[in-house]
DNA sequence: TAAATGTCTACAGTGTTTATCGTGTATAGG
DNA sequence: CCTATACACGATAAACACTGTAGACATTTA
C-alpha cells in the first residue's frame, strides 16, 4: 500500500502537470494546490518541500511565489517519487540498491532462499514501475480540466 | 518491504518444507521450528497460529504434538501468505479485491488517474507474484540440509 | 495425574504515519 | 524602505502498526 502522503504528492503533481499544460501556466501557491487537490495545506507544505528537494519541482518565495514543475512530465519518474516519499521499493532491505541494508539475522546472503525468490519477483516488478512517468498519469485522465475527482 | 513477521513465517515454512521432504518427516514443535529458523519462540507462536488458521499448516496438541505442512509445497501460495500475514498487496485500498475499500477522499473511482495507472502496474505485478509457491522457494535453495542461513 | 505441548488474551516498547502550530526568511510591489 | 504575501523549517502530538513478552488455559499422551 502506498501512503496517504504519496497520494497527496501525486495529486499535487497532477495539479501542477495540468497547470503546466495550459496556455499561460502560473506558479501555484501551496494554498491553491491544496484546494485543487483536496489535501491539508499544512501537511502539503512538507510534502512539496520533499518533492522540491528531490529536484522535481521548483519553488519561488515571496509575493507571487509558488510551485511549478521543473522537468517535463515525461521525465518525472513515479518510482523515484515513491522512493522519495515512501522509502525503498524493494521487498527486502538486502535487495534495495540505493538503500541496501544487510538483514540482521542473515548468515549468508548468497544462499538465502527468501532473498533469491523475492529478487526475481522484484526485478520483474522494477521493469514495470520504473518505466512509469507523470505523463502516463496525466494522459490517463479523461477530461483534463475537471476540478478534481478527475485529477485524483 | 515485507515485515519481519512475514520473513519469520517464510522461514518457518521453509523449515517445515525441508522436514516434509525427508524420508521420515516428524511434526515439529514450536521450539524446534524457532531454533531451526532463528525466530523468537513466543512471537513464532502467533505467526504459526495465523498460518494454521489460513489452512496452510496443521497442528496437533499435547505431548508429541507440533506442526506440519497441510498441503504440498507447490500448493502453498506465497502471495496468499503475504495477504495473511502482512495484509493486502494492492497499492491502493480501492484496488484490492478481497479487502476492497473506497478511498475516503475519492469522488469518482472511474476517472481517478492515480487508480488507473496503479491498476495497470498492479495487475502485471499480480501475475508474477501469484504464481509463486513454497516449492519455488524450497527448490531455489542450494544444499537442503544446512542448519540455517541456507534456509533463510 | 503429570509433563509436554499448542491456544488465547493482554500488554508494552518502539517506530511510523498524519498531521498541526509557531516562527523564520525571502521577495514583489507600493 | 516597508509590508503583505508567500515558502522554509523545526517541534510537537495523536493514532496506529510492528515486534515482541508474559501469563493463564486447554489438550494430549505416557
Amino acid at each position: 500500500m502506498i501512503t496517504q502522503k504519496m497520494k497527496y504528492a501525486l495529486k499535487a503533481l497532477l495539479v501542477l502537470g495540468d497547470e503546466a499544460a495550459k496556455d499561460q501556466p502560473h506558479a501555484l501557491t501551496i494554498e491553491e494546490i491544496a484546494k485543487r487537490s483536496g489535501t491539508p495545506k499544512r501537511f502539503l507544505e512538507h510534502i512539496l518541500l520533499e518533492v522540491r528537494n528531490a529536484g522535481v519541482i521548483a519553488s519561488t518565495r515571496g509575493r507571487s511565489g509558488g510551485y511549478s514543475l521543473l522537468k517535463r512530465p515525461a521525465e518525472i519518474s513515479i518510482s523515484e517519487l515513491l522512493r522519495t516519499i515512501d522509502g525503498p521499493i524493494a521487498p527486502l532491505p538486502c535487495l534495495s540498491r540505493r538503500a541496501y541494508q544487510r538483514c540482521e539475522d542473515c548468515t549468508d546472503e548468497a544462499t538465502c532462499r527468501i532473498r533469491k525468490v523475492f529478487a526475481e519477483v522484484f526485478w520483474s516488478y522494477l521493469v514495470i514501475i520504473d518505466s512509469l512517468t507523470l505523463e502516463d498519469m496525466l494522459r490517463s485522465g479523461a477530461v483534463a480540466d475537471q476540478v478534481m475527482g478527475a485529477a485524483q
